[in-house]
DNA sequence: TTATAATATAATACT
DNA sequence: AGTATTATATTATT
């Protein structure tokens, strides 16, 4: 057998593979960018204009069909890599935002510690876990808020200068930053 | 296929010069998954065995180290794509919860504001923009506010009313859910 | 090694 | 059925 399969190869004939120049490459790529397809009468043309078999021609969109799908399959990687990447970014990002509105409605709430004694809220918005485990509740308007408490409060306006205190005292300084929010 | 290179192929494979078996190339697959690269002695041994001169080796891996390459870029494109999908998933979880705590905070801030009339607190955390285009502040730790703040409550005990009746008002009830933060 | 020409086979569509 | 075209895999050269 080894003999036999020896003597097999070592008679091929020599392939006369002949390069393609670069004119003739250029005019096949761009017949190519328009269409990936060679319909037989575009064969014939480019096969006439450039010296080349036809059959040749055919080869060529062949391997050049195959390249292009390699090609295309790199381009989409790559995009979809920088895809991620911006989506981890923003992630990170967001769990920054989250951590610190955590922190700050845990400000909050120790000022209603402080202000109430053991009756404090208990803020599911500070549970650790990211599933929100509670039931979603009826959350009333900006107006409802509004309407129901201008009445409300016209009897505690006492109340104003303790609550000045608080603020300076859990850290958020009133009426003395840029970041006013529209609302 | 037609008939005639059918049976060209079944039943004279001698015609067929070029093509390696499938013993031989079971046995170059099975050398090639336990290494990619192919000692010069191996290669020896590889030849003798399969009847094949040396250089037909070299070259059998080294067009099958092309095939691997391509092989593991499809490989590494899907799992990209699987942590893509991940990741936008938990991004939009993370901002549905941001969403939900800067709704909380807009609540305890119109809580306060009816409290305390114009001298509401202005909440960066409530600015739609993700950027925090706010310079951080030395914020006070637990501690902190909880020393401060005791000797500073007793005086108003009295409140603890109209602050149960706050709660009710923007829909955060107290004490009645399974959601108690651990703090 | 990479790129690519050439060949071989399998799959598909059209006649 | 046969014929043609294409996709894919493989071999080989530069």
């Amino acid at each position: 057998m080894n003999s036999q399969n020896l003597q097999k190869y070592q008679s091929l004939p020599n392939h006369n593979k002949k390069r393609l120049n670069q004119e003739q490459i250029k005019l096949l790529e761009s017949s190519f960018d328009s269409t990936k397809k060679l319909e037989p009468e575009k064969k014939l043309q480019l096969a006439r204009e450039l010296g080349i078999p036809p059959r040749q021609i055919s080869i060529w969109y062949q391997n050049r069909r195959a390249r292009w799908k390699n090609q295309n399959l790199e381009i989409d990687y790559n995009a979809l890599q920088l895809k991620l990447e911006t989506a981890l970014s923003e992630k990170l990002q967001l769990e920054k935002e989250t951590e610190r509105l955590r922190g700050e409605l845990q400000k909050v709430n120790q000022m209603l510690i402080a202000l109430n004694g053991e009756s404090a809220i208990n803020f599911p918005s500070c549970d650790v876990s990211l599933s929100s485990c509670c039931e979603e509740r009826g959350s009333s308007s900006f107006q409802d808020v509004i309407s129901y408490s201008t009445t409300w409060v016209h009897a505690h306006e006492a109340n104003n200068l303790q609550f000045n205190e608080l603020y300076a005292l859990i850290g958020l300084e009133e009426g003395s930053n840029n970041c006013r929010s529209a609302w």
